[in-house]
DNA sequence: GTCTGTATTGCAACCGGTTGCGATAAATAT
DNA sequence: ATATTTATCGCAACCGGTTGCAATACAGAC
């Protein structure tokens, strides 16, 4: 269909291709009348830029992409919609790239991204890697933002929610509710994200000075590893009050096993998240809000900075804050 | 860094930059011990291939599109997450666009994904365009396959759930159980796919034969929206038995609102909702599963059938079934 | 009237691949 | 031994933009 090239429209304008892609960029150095022309010839032709060959000679793709685990992950989708829009308010796409964790697809999409030459890329959960394909990064063209990694020494960006303050004000909640049989459900100790939450929880614990029990179960973090682990919470600390779940996912799992044995919550049992997902509301969880959405969209913010040139790696974290509803009851 | 070229690799080997292209791509003409050394020449020199270059000279970008209204709609992330598994398995990455609903955001999209000369796009809820936009479409050269489109005959191929079929189970399921004040929450009456559902529904009624009351609401097609609605329905149809909502995000609603006044789901409501989101088994929300993960899936494979040449349209009609779960009772 | 300065536009190289065609050499046919 | 086929590889054009530099024209300055 339309394979006119700025060519045809120089032809047609009676200049040469050069004038029309000044024309066509406004840059300074053009009459105002060819250009009227040259404008007018473009439109007659319906003449529509190729950007492929742009990005060719510019060097600049205009694209960039997102590699999370899993978009259907409600948390990566409002990260996702953050870093969309800002991404596409600055004239920019976004290439979307599900590696479910798995270390081998982030590095093969990291890879290929940056043979088609994205101007940057927001990763998740580098925590994975091995020393090796940590090693192989920095041999990329195309900056890296961090996503919910700790800061590191690793020359990288990084950006990722208070998760320690987070925790840390769980603990406090419950106690302050009169809570001492608590009991922290989580997944293994190599998430990152996950394991500072757990930190902040255990430090607030601890610097209270009181007398608390809190064992920490380990298992997947969704809503299925949720239910188990609060299953072997019911038969080895039946006394429990209080079960701080590392995610919403778990929370909710926690829910149904709570429901499947009979204790209602927040009056046999209280309950406290973490994401603020969605569905929290609807399930009436206290919880801790993570600005997901920012998340997503200073992600972008920051490598678009890289990308202008700007590359001395800049550590962002973001505040969280306790949404209380009606999970939690007081002693 | 990386900018070791096709022909900084030739000059390694000693050959041409065309032995150097034909080698790395397979080719057939090319001595196995001259293809040897090119590609230890690679090696050696760590060559990356500028697939923005290779775009430009063969035409295709190996790039997908999707424009949907919110990636935070669990039914989009999975459709968009069944879609770019499809496009990675073949080597094609996903641009991800949100438009909101909003036509001039969906058409510039159009616009701008067609200059970045994308491979194909796949499209949800065109019904929103005017006549004028519509017509636009053909204009462009990437494939357009449409999602969530009834068959039309504008020339593109869709693909959809059996929203008609869904719509009849659940009046079918709802009158089996006894139920004869039905009420139904949806939205604008524009919506095609919400409409759909709307009618297999009431036709359903009408060819039951029986005396039925199904009063129908519009109102927003999210949770607040469904929270809105379930209390007019409350206070106008006091003795309604069971609400269909032509969505889980509409039910979900519906049961806050039920909770609210302190009717039980299902002692004094029954309810069923449409789509089987993530949160509908938690929630115990009898349902109508749409294969989302399969309409994405599907949406890839046919828009790769187009873009290998196959150029007329394909209409695929996926099928749907009632999950029961526990929130309808039998009168 | 000549000189210098500025604005406008064209020329041609370049971005980094791919590919049709021709040249060369080696292999096979006659 | 010569003619013809076949395999391999280089040359150069091409994809469709961008951009440094030179050329031209026209202005005002002297």
């Amino acid at each position: 269909m339309s394979k006119i090239t700025i060519r045809d429209v120089a032809r047609a304008a009676g200049v040469n291709a050069s004038t029309v892609s000044r024309s066509l960029s406004g840059a300074y150095g053009v009459n105002d009348e060819t250009r009227k022309s040259v404008l007018a010839a473009a439109a007659q032709l319906n003449y529509r830029p190729n950007l492929i060959a742009r990005n060719l000679s510019t060097g600049r793709s205009h694209t960039l992409a997102l590699i999370i685990s899993d978009i259907r992950n409600p948390f990566f989708a409002e990260v996702a919609r953050g870093a969309q829009d800002a991404a596409s308010q600055r004239g920019y796409d976004l290439i979307l790239c599900n590696a479910d964790l798995d270390p081998a697809r982030q590095m093969q999409y990291i890879r290929s991204l940056n043979e088609k030459r994205v101007d940057g890329i927001i990763m998740n959960s580098v925590a994975a890697l091995s020393p090796e394909e940590l090693g192989e990064l920095p041999g990329y063209d195309a900056p890296l933002v961090l996503l919910n990694q700790p800061v590191g020494a690793k020359g990288f960006s990084t950006i990722i929610a208070d998760n320690l303050e987070g925790g840390r004000v769980v603990a406090e909640y419950l106690i302050r509710k009169g809570h001492r049989s608590l009991a922290h459900l989580t997944s293994t100790a190599r998430h990152g994200n996950l394991a500072t939450r757990t930190q902040g929880f255990l430090k607030e614990i601890a610097d209270s000075g009181m007398k608390i029990s809190s064992p920490i179960l380990r298992g997947e973090q969704n809503q299925e590893g949720g239910y188990l682990m609060s299953k072997k919470i019911f038969a080895q600390y039946p006394n429990t009050t209080a079960i701080f779940a590392a995610n919403d996912a778990i929370a909710f799992g926690v829910m149904r096993a709570a429901m499947d044995v009979g204790r209602g919550i927040p009056d046999d049992l209280s309950l406290v998240g973490f994401d603020n997902v969605d569905l929290a509301p609807l399930l009436n969880l206290t919880t801790v809000h993570q600005p997901k959405y920012e998340l997503g969209q200073a992600a972008v913010e920051m490598l678009l900075r890289g990308v202008s040139g700007d590359t001395d790696p800049e550590h962002r974290l973001l505040g969280v804050r306790l949404i209380e509803r009606q999970s939690c009851r007081s002693l």
